[in-house]
RNA sequence: GCGGGCGUGGUGAAACGGCUCUCAUGCUAGCCUUCCAAGCUGGAGUUGCGGGUUCGAUUCCCGCCGCCCGCACCA
């Protein structure tokens, strides 16, 4: 089928209640958005999906979920206060913005330095440059009544760095052994300079990620295998098609401060292949830092072999609104149906906001409603996620489903209250199988 | 942040310096309907925000906000 168009997408965001613009009433806000009620339960599926096979099914993975704001020091022993804010130098004439230090060719974050060495230079386009100033993409926010600069603190720009903090506390407490991991979903927050494509790079994210703790002497099997780990989840877990993902290499000069390899997981998104899930080595950076910082010992001793180290992460990173975005773009298809167009939601059932609607075949014939309000009730003690629909006529009820991605529907005709009989209609094939109710439980997977 | 384009019911579109801003679809109420958006009769709902020009602005001008595209940025 043709690419899927970004147009679509929010289209049928806003449509059918999965995302809505942050205080859309009020103009909006760059870089935010809010989850409507299909939204919600599809993301909140998304995030168990991943929790159920990163945590539940390791026994060395440990969840956690800590604050959004920690102490300061955590982003200075992280790289972020410094990596963060950037010197940039905006050139006088065409106002595009350049990192001062790029243009120095240094390493200098210091602005009294890069204004020294920037004096006499000009920018690419050969004109004169103008102040240095620093960019720093972590929000700020004050802790305490009053707005003093020692009550400055940030919003965390990536959950990963209290989970370091947090590495001796886990270790200890589940009396654990390299390799484990700590795995946590929350909120990040960055001053994007321009947010852009819908969900894709905002400016409030909510991530999931772990962080592996090895012996150094693992890296490259362990960085493989949680790299086979995402590619397993997008295709098996999620129903994501394999010629939407692509395997992109960072080299070096895409690397993040910390990392010492970057593998990312691409996907096909309306505006082209961008990121999607990363896998990183960052050895012994952020551990090692945060015992320098902190001044407290964060090493490993390995009984075995007798030896103290700090070990080595290997990190799992995925955005929680692309892997919707993701999911959505690769599920939406438009075909034709009867000689019209229908858009249908191709999920996987686990994953749909309602695995199941139920009607009425007619709804002024009351005796089909009630058995259709009975069947109701009890599918929706199995499955909690069903939807009551008896609006218009029977057709239509099938095609607002299909546009959620509903799997099945349910319908109750006069058949039903002779045999107990109902027909469950497929999203995808539109076909209609003739089933007894006390078998739905079964048949609705 | 720079440059360009755009902003009209929920969605997708049309029109206009003035007359009740139009259409489709969706939503909704009633009727009808024995399986894929049928039909009939009603109903609610729109010019992003602020200012200016004007007798009068949704239309023209300015600012802001937002969205899309390109550049830069993406730890």
């Amino acid at each position: 089928m043709a690419d899927v168009k970004l147009e679509d997408i929010v289209s049928l965001c806003k449509r059918r209640g999965f995302v809505f613009q942050a205080s859309e009433i009020y103009g909006g806000l760059a870089g935010f958005y809010d989850y409507g009620p299909l939204g919600v339960e599809l993301v909140n599926n998304l995030k168990a999906e991943w929790w159920k096979a990163m945590v539940r099914e390791h026994d060395n993975i440990f969840g956690v979920d800590t604050a959004i704001i920690q102490n300061p020091k955590l982003w200075e022993a992280s790289g972020h206060v410094a990596g963060f804010t950037d010197p940039l130098v905006e050139d006088t004439v065409t106002h595009k913005r350049y990192r001062a230090d790029h243009l120095a060719d240094t390493d200098s974050n210091n602005i009294e330095e890069l204004t020294k060495l920037l004096k006499d230079k000009k920018s690419p386009d050969g004109n004169p440059l103008g102040p240095v100033r620093t960019f720093n993409m972590m929000m700020k926010t004050y802790i305490g009544p009053v707005e003093e600069s020692e009550s400055t603190a940030y919003l965390r720009p990536e959950t990963a760095g209290s989970i370091f903090t947090n590495y001796e506390n886990v270790r200890e407490t589940m009396r654990a052994k390299l390799p484990f991991g700590i795995a946590q979903v929350g909120k990040a927050f960055r001053n994007e300079i321009s947010p852009r494509d819908f969900i894709f790079r905002v400016r409030e994210l909510e991530q999931m990620e772990m962080q592996y703790f090895i012996k150094p002497s693992d890296q490259d099997k362990t960085y493989e295998d949680w790299r086979d780990f995402a590619y397993k989840f997008l295709t098996e877990r999620l129903g994501i098609d394999e010629q939407n993902l692509q395997w992109h290499e960072h080299d070096e000069n895409e690397r993040a401060h910390y990392a010492k390899a970057a593998h990312d997981i691409y996907f096909k998104f309306p505006q082209g292949f961008k990121e999607l899930w990363g896998t990183h080595n960052r050895t012994d950076f952020d551990l090692g830092n945060h015992q320098r910082f902190s001044g407290q010992n964060l090493e490993y001793f390995d009984e075995e072999t007798r030896e103290k180290f700090i070990p080595y992460v290997i990190e799992s990173s995925v955005g929680v609104g692309r892997m919707l975005m993701a999911v959505l773009t690769n599920a939406y298809v438009e075909e034709e149906i009867n000689g019209e167009t229908r858009i249908v939601l191709k999920l996987k059932p686990e994953l749909a906001p309602y695995r199941v609607a139920v009607s009425p075949l007619l709804k002024n014939k009351p005796e089909l409603v009630k058995k259709a309000r009975e069947v109701y009730d009890q599918l929706k003690q199995k499955f909690g996620n069903v939807m009551f629909d008896d609006n218009g006529n029977i057709g239509k009820r099938y095609r607002r489903q299909d546009e959620i991605g509903t799997p099945y529907c349910v319908t109750i005709d006069f058949d039903t209250l002779e045999d107990d009989t109902v027909t469950v209609r497929n999203r995808d094939t539109t076909e209609q199988e003739r089933v007894k109710i006390n078998s739905l439980r079964n048949e609705l997977v």
